[in-house]
DNA sequence: TAAACTCGTGTAAACGATTTCTCGAGAGGC
DNA sequence: GCCTCTCGAGAAATCGTTTACACGAGTTTA
């Protein structure tokens, strides 16, 4: 039948027309009569025609696509950030190149790269190392998603994150609130900014409680992984640090600090209270389910799908940096 | 200084040859002097050129993406093997372009039309419905891994799946040689390829062992989540149906079958004996660790690309179905 | 030594859309 | 009746590449 694809030509000579005006009906930028307009509607129908994107994306010098970088897909509160900017995003017309960096420097630039010459309409770079600047000035609007770059923002550029310092302040009041004396905090070394919002949180709280922190108390992980967490907890306690209470900054720490903390002969939360971080169903389907701060992930997704598609129609945003409130969930082990 | 974006015309001019020199550089096609290659790719540097694949894919009439259709990809299981996809592929020089449906077959159809619309060079297609065949016949090259279509498949495509009889077969043989006379089988209703292949390896060890399945045994569950098999198993339960283990063919069933197993007071594995299958993190991590049969998502994916690589250069390849074998896992609950 | 290649290079035609002109016809105002 | 406006439609330029073809000059072959 048809040997590679119908084009706008083969329409436009099906119905009679230019194929300017395949290409107005096409776009309902008008210019046309309604009878022209069904005609040759009716011939896109018949000949399942689907414009040629890569072409108008050519002509226009811009593709409907996003990119979206980002450090681990395999952890499910990153999974579950993609998955919702992209249904927001393919809802509003526009398809996602979703990028997974492994946390590496290297691997970010080079997607950041391969996205410009992409020619994408936006990109989304969640939770980036934020080492380099490179390309985002007169490229193509970026959102930056819970880790804030260390360097001066772009001017068609947005901030969305956590309230993360509300977070470490609640899980840290909650844990003062039921009694804890000596707060184990358990965070990256990496001292990225959503990070440090928590660990500020975190103090916070202590001085309007009144209460000193021991410094030795906030230790410093290599990554945020189950493994780490455990290990680190056993390495405290065989350190004689004295502890009643432990904030962990994402869930899958928490959950290795629970795991650590049984096998020590620790009773949770009898003997010490744990609360986690992100709300992934992990944390909930634990031996005992762990309170810990729920991130909105939905109403992150939407603002930041707002933001970019403002920039890109052109629009101007309110706020070049927005703040989406967080939640406790408390479980049992608190 | 550079208003848009530096172009092949910018970089000529500035190297004093013609945009077909410079593209036969850009390509390394030969014919041109070394001398010729040396300039061209001076002024590239010093412009910070990077070609525009939006252009390119128009007129090679391909673009050097591949579009991943995932169910879920907030199941670890899926977001492993997208993360293993997608870097084999950008290693092989594509970008993946990943496409969420949902379990939603009319999304399977929106995005299978807009990823032919974004001229890709390959599909892969992952834990489909198999509820439509639309599109691939004369299209880019198809993958499916885990589950098989139901129609016939198009020449350029491959089926690479795990093994899931033997899988299957693993898991019951494991349960039957442990002692167990009654094993309940939590199973999606939907009778997809990969979950049928791992009933019928049940079927085939008992039949093996010489024993008969009672088929009340087999339940049939709206979802492979948590909660489906945690409402199911009490649902057994209350129905007063006798089991002395569970092969369970999600982990996430797995872990909702252990939660309520607990809950009605029956030890594992002492009473009963599960088995779950995947491999996830979450299934390791469960209070006792979940014996699974873990997918080898790497060996996946790097058959999969191979494949589809080996279709769009045009070669032929070996097999039009592959299976990766999979591995048992013992751990504390058998 | 003429014919035939090879080599480096340039010219120009695609690829499939959007978009700016241009133009004729009909409508309306004076 | 003439001028102006609007409206539908088409012709053609354009986006940034790749690539078929052309073309001299030098090199080989018979």
């Amino acid at each position: 039948m048809d040997k590679t694809h119908v084009s706008i030509k083969d329409i436009a000579s099906m119905a009679g027309v230019s194929i300017a005006t395949v290409s107005r009906v096409l776009n309902k930028t008008g210019r046309y009569t309604k009878e022209t307009e069904e005609r040759v509607n009716a011939v896109m129908k018949a000949t399942n025609y689907h414009p040629n994107l890569v072409a108008r994306g050519l002509r226009v010098n811009r593709m409907n696509n996003i990119g979206i970088i980002t450090p681990d897909i395999t952890n499910e509160f990153f999974a579950k950030l993609v998955m919702e900017l992209q249904t927001e995003l393919f809802a509003a017309g526009y398809c996602s190149l979703i990028c997974n960096t492994n946390e590496n420097p290297d691997m970010e630039r080079r997607h950041f790269s391969m996205l410009q010459s992409q020619n994408v309409a936006g990109i989304i770079y969640m939770a980036g190392s934020g080492t380099f600047e490179s390309m985002t000035s007169k490229g193509a609007p970026t959102a930056y998603i819970d880790r804030v770059p260390d360097f001066a923002l772009p001017e068609n550029s947005v901030i969305v994150e956590s309230d993360n310092f509300s977070g470490g302040m609640l899980a840290t009041s909650l844990l003062l609130s039921k009694g804890c004396k000596d707060i184990l905090l358990l965070s990256d070394k990496r001292r990225l900014s959503s990070q440090q919002n928590r660990i500020n949180g975190y103090h916070e709280s202590h001085s309007r409680a009144g209460a000193v922190v021991n410094t030795k108390l906030i230790r410093d992980l290599d990554s945020v992984s189950f493994g780490a967490a455990y290990s680190a907890l056993g390495e405290a306690i065989s350190l004689g640090i004295k502890f009643d209470g432990i904030f962990a900054s994402t869930d899958w720490l928490a959950m290795g600090a629970y795991q650590a903390a049984k096998e020590h002969g620790l009773r949770i939360p009898e003997d010490v209270k744990l609360v986690g971080y992100d709300g992934i169903s992990a944390a909930l389907y634990n031996e005992k389910p762990i309170t810990t701060i729920c991130q909105n992930t939905l109403e992150i997704a939407r603002a930041t799908v707002e933001a970019v598609i403002s920039f890109i129609q052109g629009k101007e945003i309110a706020e070049q940096r927005i703040k989406v409130p967080v939640a406790l969930a408390e479980r049992e082990t608190t």
